[in-house]
DNA sequence: TAATTTTTTTAGTCTTACCTAAATTTATTT
DNA sequence: AAATAAATTTAGGTAAGACTAAAAAAATTA
């Protein structure tokens, strides 16, 4: 069994080395984490030695496929968990990351199926994330950034790339949810910002929050 | 905030002291908690730092009203959770000891009263125990150890004071569940065994299983 | 390529929560 | 009341997981 810090190190990891699993560097994950390199180091030396991760000296760390099982699993509860409380805890999409976070360490095989069934086998989190499968896998999704959209074109809001509060909640007041449609109006060459028509209104969004939402044509 | 560690202290001390408030020995928590005399005197002086614990060398440690507003308020998660396992999650009530021992120590207020407001506000717990309210005020019951009843009484079973899986799933195997009714057909002086009724079927229980089980008259 | 900067690792500490062994206090017997 | 036993505390140590400061390696710049 591991720790809450092993875990929270697998889920770092997994997070930074995206899907084509690239090696992390050791600043990358202490920043993640907001700690220091030097507790980084000593933590990748632990996880090494339970075959969890990969590890060379100034190289990198990458996980085994046992740590990537770990780390999946435990991205598997943090949304299933997030599922539960929007879904029948009724709280707000940007309130759920912190309490998921703790969540996500409850031990107990049974209780993950038991949750699944009892929220249906959702595929995707109040973010639009996938859910992975008991087995780890991920249920396919085919979504682009906001910004990628060419001019004229419209798609449905199916995701979002960031949970922090301050950025849902400002989704929450332009109106924009999971499901929304958009059209892209007008891409302005000069600063890459974009004017959109969200529920028949025409709203001007920065690149940086066009970057975040995840659209389905 | 608290540690986990500490919580379980603060618990163990709840737990032992009884409804009187008394003071508990230093061996009787090292005992409930499984750990060592010498740790108790530790962790006891660090609660008394935080004003917790009362606490005078020799003489046993007693919560003050924040520690036993605290040990309250987790008691009251434990058995919210236990609740949302059976209720919700089609859990057997030997199962979920265990799992509740984990999430009543996830920290957001928000979420225990919204979880409260899901399952309806219950007064008790699968194993028929009171559940705390927000204040911390415990719902009034009045029951007694089914040995305690009078031989020809009849009564009915509104809890059971251990939450230990052989216990409970021996209670199944007699078919002994809350609300079941029960009748005293004979107190054997010679062992303090009880012949009783209980489903229409006469069964021979033990004294020490009749003094964990609690009637309603 | 040499010098400088950045990244990473090592070495040595700190705190939490546990431990063992020894000392002390309290309770129980004789 | 003295002797013994039991309970409790103190002293000193350990492992996990963090830290700072210094050393070493790698990357970048001149």
């Amino acid at each position: 069994m591991n720790t809450l810090a092993e875990e929270n190190y697998l889920k770092a990891i997994l997070k930074l080395s995206g899907k084509k699993k690239a090696a992390v560097s050791t600043n990358a994950i202490a920043e993640e984490l907001e700690t220091k390199a030097s507790s980084v180091t000593d933590m990748i030396k632990k996880l090494t030695d339970k075959k969890l991760v990969n590890y060379q000296k100034y190289n990198g760390t990458s996980l085994t496929k046992k740590g990537h099982e770990i780390a999946v699993h435990i991205v598997r509860k943090h949304r299933l968990w997030e599922v539960f409380l929007v879904k029948k805890l009724n709280f707000q999409w940007d309130e759920v990351h912190e309490i998921a976070e703790q969540l996500e360490h409850i031990k107990s095989p049974k209780l993950v199926e038991h949750l699944d069934a009892f929220l249906g086998f959702p595929q995707y989190d109040p973010h639009g994330d996938p859910i992975p499968s008991k087995n780890g896998d991920f249920p396919k999704s085919f979504s682009a950034p906001l910004i990628d959209l060419p001019e004229g074109n419209k798609g449905q809001v199916v995701g979002v790339s960031q949970d922090n509060p301050s950025f849902l909640q400002y989704l929450d007041k332009l109106e924009i949810h999971l499901g929304s449609k958009i059209q892209v109006i007008e891409k302005i060459e000069f600063d890459q910002s974009l004017e959109i028509k969200i529920n028949g209104k025409a709203t001007h969004i920065s690149p940086e929050l066009a970057k975040n939402i995840l659209i389905k044509q």
